[in-house]
DNA sequence: CAAATATATTCAGAAATTGATATATATCAA
DNA sequence: TTGATATATATCAATTTCTGAATATATTTG
């Protein structure tokens, strides 16, 4: 079980543009590292890094097969961290009641806006 | 409606170790300012640049009552990823049955692992 | 073994992030 | 008005992150 702390590393990780490209990738399906040079538009050592970086945080593993390395997903936080960025929210939170007392307690003058 | 990029972006701001202790406070209610200082260890003006980036990006808000800023949350995205961090996963996602065809096809030699 | 393919690693410079310090602003109390 | 309180802003140095280029490694083919 992850510490508090190393989740919001993963999140840190995971929250960048090409990673979160790759990792929807991966959650269709197995895929080599030469597969996202062609919709990524990156170099592949570029990738590569980006792979690195996930595969050190326990994001992702690989088999090798032949000369080729097969990524997948292995952190099961990762399919439902993309579902929640894939909600569509309509509606702001609401405003809380006005005006809650905070811990330092109602403001001793009168209050303005 | 925020665009994936924004989204991703949001992520980002989210993903520190301090915001999300702020983010946690503010999802059990209003607080201003000098609260956080109580149980963040840090100086007013970091908690300010913090809570500066939240306002920013659309995560937070505030109301005035006398000298302090009330802040509360307003991106209902929060509380959902609040709770995602929350939950415990026991185990790993299930290893692709070995080995699915690329994109580059099934490699031409034969296999090693 | 040599060449080709697929991928990883290393390194350097640019850009972004972080927290600190100093200072500014606004509100209220006396 | 003066001082105190609450918070924001500006600036800066240290650190981290990012991308690209060059190079290295491993595997397979011929």
């Amino acid at each position: 079980m992850l510490s508090s702390g190393q989740k919001i590393e993963l999140l840190k990780v995971i929250a960048h543009p090409v990673r979160i490209k790759i990792l929807e990738e991966l959650a269709k399906g197995v895929k080599c590292v030469s597969d996202f040079e062609e919709f990524l538009e990156l170099r592949q050592p570029n990738i590569s890094q980006h792979l690195a970086l996930l595969r050190d945080h326990g994001i992702v593993d690989y088999y090798i097969d032949g000369r080729l390395r097969c990524y997948f997903l292995v952190d099961p936080f990762v399919p439902d961290l993309l579902d929640l960025l894939k909600k569509d929210y309509h509606q702001l939170l609401p405003r809380p009641a006005c005006c809650p007392v905070t811990k330092k307690g109602v403001y001793p003058g009168d209050r303005k806006k």
